[in-house]
DNA sequence: ATAGATATGTAGATAATCTATATATAAAAA
DNA sequence: TTTTTATATATAGATTATCTACATATCTAT
């Protein structure tokens, strides 16, 4: 699996698992709760479609950065808790100091960076 | 023409438009000069791939965003220089706008935001 | 001459996201 | 109690931005 840094040519990719593996450092999350949180903690602004979302964790979870465990809940409800595995957690590590200076060199063109 | 926010949902567009339009605010540039600001600005960390600049000039031409025009430039050399049209303006003002808060909301989550 | 930088462009592939659909359980409202 | 809404996961197909590669042509320095 490649490392993809956060510039220009990659920018599609990562913003939406930054938020994810971010959430998760703070303990296990089964999918529908990591939409909530998101939805919650960024006052409604940033909202994912299941259909983003899913695939994603999908393909977390192949590449070893996370690990889901299906629970039972109740008679019948079952839940997916995904955790950051070991590697997923040096990754997110460096994936956030990836977009603070994606962040920092973009405005810095775009202007009004305030420092 | 839509104006799209920029959230979650179309977080993959904007971005290479935004510095394009910001970049274009300073006056008008032809589209491989935009590209070596972009770099120099960005101490090499954004690079345009040329396949990705010209397509996008062309599109923000096609919405009324800017406006190229080509300039006769040494013997047979021409250039085409584009520069913001009044609805470029507004628009990318708005564009700003939308970055600093989207920035804001992705940072209150994946944590570290030095306010 | 010719090599490298300048300058613009398109075609096809890749990949992330979106829309829509599907299924099923639990809780709340009528 | 029936029905609606929220919870919960998942996939198929369409859309779209970007990437890779190709194509063309000019200008400058060696």
């Amino acid at each position: 699996m490649k490392m993809p840094i956060v510039e220009i040519q990659n920018l599609t990719k990562n913003c939406n698992e930054a938020l994810i593996l971010t959430i998760l450092q703070n303990g296990k999350k089964h999918g529908y709760q990591l939409a909530l949180e998101i939805d919650e903690k960024s006052k409604g602004r940033f909202k994912f479609n299941h259909g983003t979302l899913y695939p994603i964790l999908h393909k977390l979870e192949k590449d070893g950065l996370i690990k889901g465990n299906w629970k039972q809940e109740g008679p019948k409800r079952k839940r997916k808790y995904y955790s950051l595995t070991a590697k997923g957690k040096k990754y997110t590590q460096k994936q956030v100091e990836e977009w603070r200076t994606f962040f920092e060199h973009f405005f810095m063109i775009i202007g009004e960076m305030e420092t």
